[in-house]
DNA sequence: CAGACTCCCGGAAACGTTTACAGCAATGAG
DNA sequence: CTCATTGCTGTAAACGTTTCCGGGAGTCTG
């Protein structure tokens, strides 16, 4: 004869067999008793009993198993050291607690086949949905988001065909608010550091840049663009590069990991910021206001664009007939000391090493950010709770 | 009659009865194709075929309830925008990567009840194991992890006598490294900005402190010390608040954002760092690398921890039967620019505001640290038990 | 050529839960 | 007093996989 079933589960864990058959009554009612669904009261006292006795704990794959959900979600980004993901992962947290879910986040390092694989694996149902922000965008890539098995939504630029709900930024215009900034600013040798080419934002990043110039008729000197990778180590690296042949009086950087590189790189040579260079990152990160000087910074709305990437994926689990969405949100520039001194030109600028430093205004930090100078807030949008 | 068996899920997707019945193979022939055991070359062929033909993807909870494991490890932090989180983060997840598993982290946000939810829903089998860092602990907690249905390995202090896996540090005496090198330094008057007392490392923090001036002698003035949270925000108001009403010549803080707070309070006060007041920071996160001048912290072996306790994990997810074991991890020094100048003072230390400039060295960040000087503390402090 | 061995296959049981369905008792109405 | 209604209950069928087991065909050995 075979194994005698058993009620107890393989590890020896009580299983509502266990509770049911020592309250004496059938799995259903055990069953329904533990979900808080009907029962007499006599039953409800003997199951509950029972199940304290034993230290019961349902197993949550089973539950999943028939009930096709898990109550999880998904977030999978790049380098969850970077404090642009950290506020974004709080705004998407909150929108998906308060929907009953549970927020998992993994961070793939950027590597494609990792992210590939998380999605193949995670995706197989072990989550309701998720949310990826690749920075990285191979066919590979995009094919395991097309045909997911749950529904996915995308923080970030993705081809315009692809139907992947999306949500995305403009940060080629981003730049383009920091170059108009520094040149009303008087700036004319503008430096730029940037990510790698051929990632999506690194790529955008470049464009906007090279447009922004070219609108103010400024001739780009190759010499003042360097490339590292979005961390701080490589963008301190990259500007130490950069400074080392050419001098510019102003830098834009592609996120904020890398400003502070720069930031770095700038006072260890002996430059003044602002006063010698200027220097505005992006992301407007918590870290851009943890520098001293306080860094200016182009947000690009990673926050609400985590709000609304979670609510499009609530949205699609509920109803994943839904055609695929596409949202933006626009970048704004927000002014901080870094940049805040007018670089007191008179005429025509001619030397690049000319540099004054009266003029610049003894900036002390902890006053008030001169916030959001550019596109003024983009929509009436609800009001965002993250900074 | 009732409804006839289909061989698609609930949902439409396929299942491994669609392939099977394509490929004219049974259901266990299928399984053992897709999964790579046994199949005769034509079997194989035909059932590769059908699976691509119809897009199968396995329904990896439905094969996690058969096999018992999900392939997935958990990781529950306070508040992954502490980048000592990312740094523990980060070396747990190459540990468990390499074992072939996937992490996921999740953020509690410090609230008890989302922890212990967290550890009552996930751990209903959704994870094989999980790793958490509380930094409160309670009852209720104690007792969730105590008998939690999947191995838990705890990173930080637990009463000595709870039976879980865990890996601690000691961060009384981590603050006495601290305060040690101060002293030597010349400074008398020194401050401590501190995360609240009802947190484990709070309180083991504030106790470190105070046994660490007692040891040298040195009474405390209660003006010079403060209390925030672990937050940046919070640490700079915190440090103003101090400053306000006292004259510190060194400042120990809690944590590293509490550190860049207070630097922030003290550059935004006018003091020079490290000639009027110097700075040691806590858990050498690469904030502290990225500031200017460069943090002096104590490292507590973060991404030590992480690695430990991930291997931890591991061993008892493979035997389960193991005894409950308890790791620690040394503190030590890392001394950079905030602090690395020696206060000249000359005689017995008297009046508690006489400060001096002149002897600061002239400190350029992107010199080498000068890295770790010391477990080696004047007395052999206890080697610390609980909080 | 017979027997043993190998290999592959399909049926069916299991993993632990939820839930449709039907039976049954107690209650209320007429 | 009868019948319909209500409220619980237990049986059993799902959810989608993996895997044990027995049977059949083919191959090798003696």
């Amino acid at each position: 004869m075979g194994r005698k079933r058993l009620q107890e589960s393989a590890d020896g864990r009580p299983t509502v067999h266990t509770v049911a058959a020592r309250a004496g009554v059938s799995i259903a009612s055990a069953s329904r008793v533990l979900n808080g669904v009907g029962g007499s009261p006599e039953t409800i006292r003997k199951v509950r009993a029972a199940a304290a006795e034993v230290g019961y704990v349902p197993n949550a794959i089973a539950r999943s198993l028939q009930s096709q959900r898990t109550g999880l979600v998904a977030l999978a980004v790049e380098d969850i050291g970077n404090p642009v993901y950290v506020e974004m992962m709080r705004a998407i947290e909150s929108v998906v607690a308060a929907s009953g879910r549970q927020l998992l986040v993994h961070a793939t390092a950027g590597q494609v086949a990792k992210e590939t694989a998380l999605l193949r694996r995670l995706a197989h149902r072990y989550v309701d949905g998720m949310i990826v922000s690749p920075i990285r965008v191979t066919d590979d890539h995009l094919a395991a988001l097309v045909d997911s098995p749950v529904p996915v939504v995308v923080v970030g630029q993705l081809g315009a065909d692809a139907p992947v709900d999306n949500v995305r930024t403009d940060s080629r215009t981003g730049v383009g608010l920091a170059v108009d900034h520094l040149v009303a600013a008087g700036r004319r040798r503008i430096g730029f550091v940037n990510g790698p080419l051929d990632t999506v934002p690194g790529a955008a990043r470049d464009a906007g840049f090279r447009t922004a110039l070219a609108g103010h008729g400024i001739e780009l000197d190759e010499r003042l663009v360097e490339v590292g990778d979005f961390q701080y180590a490589a963008g301190r690296a990259a500007a130490e590069r950069l400074l080392a042949r050419a001098r510019p009086d102003a830098l834009v950087c592609a996120n904020d990991l890398i400003a502070v590189g720069a930031l770095h790189a700038l006072l260890a040579a002996g430059r003044r910021v602002p006063e010698d260079v200027a220097l505005v990152g992006m992301d407007d990160t918590e870290l851009a206001r943890m520098m001293f000087p306080q860094l200016s910074s182009v947000s690009l709305g990673s926050a609400e664009r985590g709000r609304r990437a979670a609510e499009l994926l609530l949205q699609r689990i509920t109803d994943p007939a839904l055609p695929p969405r596409r949202e933006q949100v626009a970048p704004h520039l927000a002014v901080r000391a870094s940049s805040a001194a007018p670089r007191p030109v008179l005429a025509p600028f001619r030397r690049a090493d000319a540099r004054t430093a009266e003029g610049a205004l003894p900036l002390v930090p902890g006053q008030p950010d001169q916030e959001p100078t550019a596109p003024k807030p983009p929509a009436p949008r609800t009001p965002e709770v993250t900074a």
